[in-house]
DNA sequence: CTAGTTGCAAAGAGTTTGCATGGCG
DNA sequence: CGCCATGCAAACTCTTTGCAACTAG
């Protein structure tokens, strides 16, 4: 069986993404602003994508991917809104989230992730500007 | 100022996404069965991507990027639910859809895309089993 | 004929892996 | 001390680009 050992990098990983829980970074970026081997942080972010503590994905325009951390104890109970413009994202609030997440699984017995999901379009200020 | 050539190889690409607009593939696949080169499948599928005539989107776990023909008479009057377990892609239908947008629209003034827009989570069979 | 398009091969970018070294317990 | 983790470099995969040949109009 195998034994974990607790790790700077690991540490610098994680301290990392909590304080900058509002914003995600790709491996690069990561990678200039701790001082851990680009190897290490994909092979760290990787155990946290499969744990479920890290989200992974694309920004449009972009190459590569972009990671942010998962904040379970706030994030859980409600989807994001990402704008496809300004790359804000917006926290839906808890019980619109919810009534989207029952009409669904009345409609088609589909069971949203609200992890996996990020729903795509235009916040306001972009709407007004295009 | 540009115009544009009606080749032979656009007219292949198209025709394949067309009779294919089911299903997602990736450049290799997409290569594998249709006599055109890849740098051209890249070049082409860029233009239909920024003309939003295809999506562009990753699969949890596959590598790289998979594509899709927006079938924008029938697709972009509703939200599309995947299954993140058989990738099965789901259609909501149209009222439902309407709803959550204008819910979405009512609470934070966001416009949700629904083309680029991807609901993940389970379906009712990946439900059962897992 | 002219200008846009294609396909190849090479270059780039992002990610994974093998292996010797180093650190945790 | 033993085993896991790290960092480097090499290997790989995916995507983009330069360029000569080709083709639509």
């Amino acid at each position: 069986m195998k034994m974990e050992y607790k790790t700077q990098q690991k540490l610098l990983l994680l301290n990392f993404l909590k304080s900058n829980n509002d914003s995600s970074f790709s491996i690069e970026e990561i990678a200039e602003r701790i001082p851990v081997g680009k190897s290490t942080i994909y092979r760290l972010i990787s155990k946290l994508i499969a744990e479920n503590h890290v989200r992974k994905f694309t920004k449009p325009g972009a190459r590569g991917f972009f990671y942010q951390l998962i904040n379970c104890d706030k994030c859980c109970s409600h989807l994001h809104l990402k704008c496809t413009n300004c790359g804000k994202i917006i926290h839906l609030n808890n019980k619109t989230s919810q009534n989207i997440l029952s009409f669904i699984m009345q409609d088609n017995a589909f069971s949203v992730d609200q992890n996996e999901t990020i729903l795509m379009g235009k916040c306001s200020k972009c709407n007004k500007l295009c």
